[in-house]
DNA sequence: GACTCCATGTAAGTAGTTACATGATTAG
DNA sequence: CTAATCATGTAACTACTTACATGGAGTC
């Protein structure tokens, strides 16, 4: 349903037609919701199925502008006051950390590390944009700094806390996947499974 | 693919259940990917298939206790250390960020502030799992706590951001949409109009 | 006997990705 | 003339969601 809407959101401000949205996702709005050019193309048929979106010129080489509907226009509107959409729910990169305990622990921790470096390379990429970006006072470049803004916190997190955590394994004595580990714990689930039956495991991250 | 490597990862603690593996879904890893029922038994009878797991014992009520097979063990080794997964690409919230200034500015602040609340709450909620739970030294619940550490600090930034957005709206003159109506600025591609007077953007975050 | 929990499965639909296919217009 | 850019579309596939359907086992 979002990239109904944000496709909505878009054509409040100027008609366009699919090419023209397509490189706006492409510059701006895909840090937060990306979009291929397939989808958006069939979004469009759709919208202007169900009338919330019309064509309202046609250009060369088949070019399709469309316009927003006062439907459409209700719709944006209703979106906005109606729903709080919320944060991500799945993060690949934490799935990821949630076993890195299976790597050797030098491992675990240089692929946080990398994490960190990776988000300061993204973070300095974000910081030049906003300052190089002419950023006037309409609507869309005033909520595009929050926005981005949003991003390059996230980026200051992401460092510290890979960092942190970096160190959590460094120094914390929770055995590597090669030892035997969890023996512990184990008062919680009635299996004691724990990892550690075949000894091959000890080498074989790398 | 990535459900699937949740899987397996899973598996590498224990043999479980679909039904096993649906509660730790519930309880833990679906904080950074949620999963239901129908999608794990599908993606478990996908991977029986391939031969990344196997039923090792069959239980009451047609319980089938799934096990790594070797195949599935160097599969999950292979995840955690040649592909590194990145950050979630979508967030809804930052999506209707963008366009918040179609609201009129109280309700836009309104917004974020409640944002900020809900982010509030969440913290709270993990804060107390991290102290109330019990954290031993075994490899899951080791880099668990990493991942929710994670989390407590996302909810402090997203707590942070909000208000600082929320000032931005608040003290910024960009006008609302009731004011000078963007949805007459048509054609003309530069300035979707509704600017207005004032000057500083104070900047940077904290 | 009723209720809850354990346990699995399938069908229909939406959302998103990858890849292919086609052609017009413009700038050099 | 040729390469880049503008411009649209479709087909096949993977991932995820919602809803339905069924039944065994334990417990009050």
């Amino acid at each position: 349903m979002s990239l109904r809407n944000a496709l909505l959101g878009l054509l409040v401000f100027r008609p366009g037609s699919g090419y023209d949205l397509l490189k706006m996702f492409d510059t701006s709005l895909g840090y937060v919701w990306p979009a291929k050019q397939s989808q958006i193309y069939g979004e469009l048929t759709k919208l202007d199925a169900t009338g919330l979106i019309k064509v309202t010129e046609e250009g060369p080489r088949g070019r399709k502008q469309y316009s927003l509907t006062p439907e459409g226009h209700a719709e944006t509107l209703r979106w906005l006051s109606e729903t709080r959409e919320s944060r991500p729910l799945r993060n690949p990169m934490l799935l990821q950390t949630f076993f890195l305990g299976l790597l050797p622990r030098e491992d675990a921790v240089q692929r946080l590390l990398d994490h960190a470096e990776a988000s300061a390379k993204e973070h300095d990429t974000l910081v030049s944009l906003r300052d190089t970006e002419e950023w006037d006072k309409d609507m869309l470049t005033v909520c595009g700094r929050l926005v981005l803004e949003h991003g390059i916190r996230q980026r200051v997190l992401e460092q510290e806390w890979a960092h942190w955590a970096a160190e959590q394994l460094r120094s914390g004595h929770a055995e590597g996947p090669g030892t035997t580990g969890t023996e512990t714990a184990d008062a919680d689930t009635t299996d004691p499974g724990v990892v550690a039956d075949s000894t091959d495991q000890a080498h074989s991250g790398r």
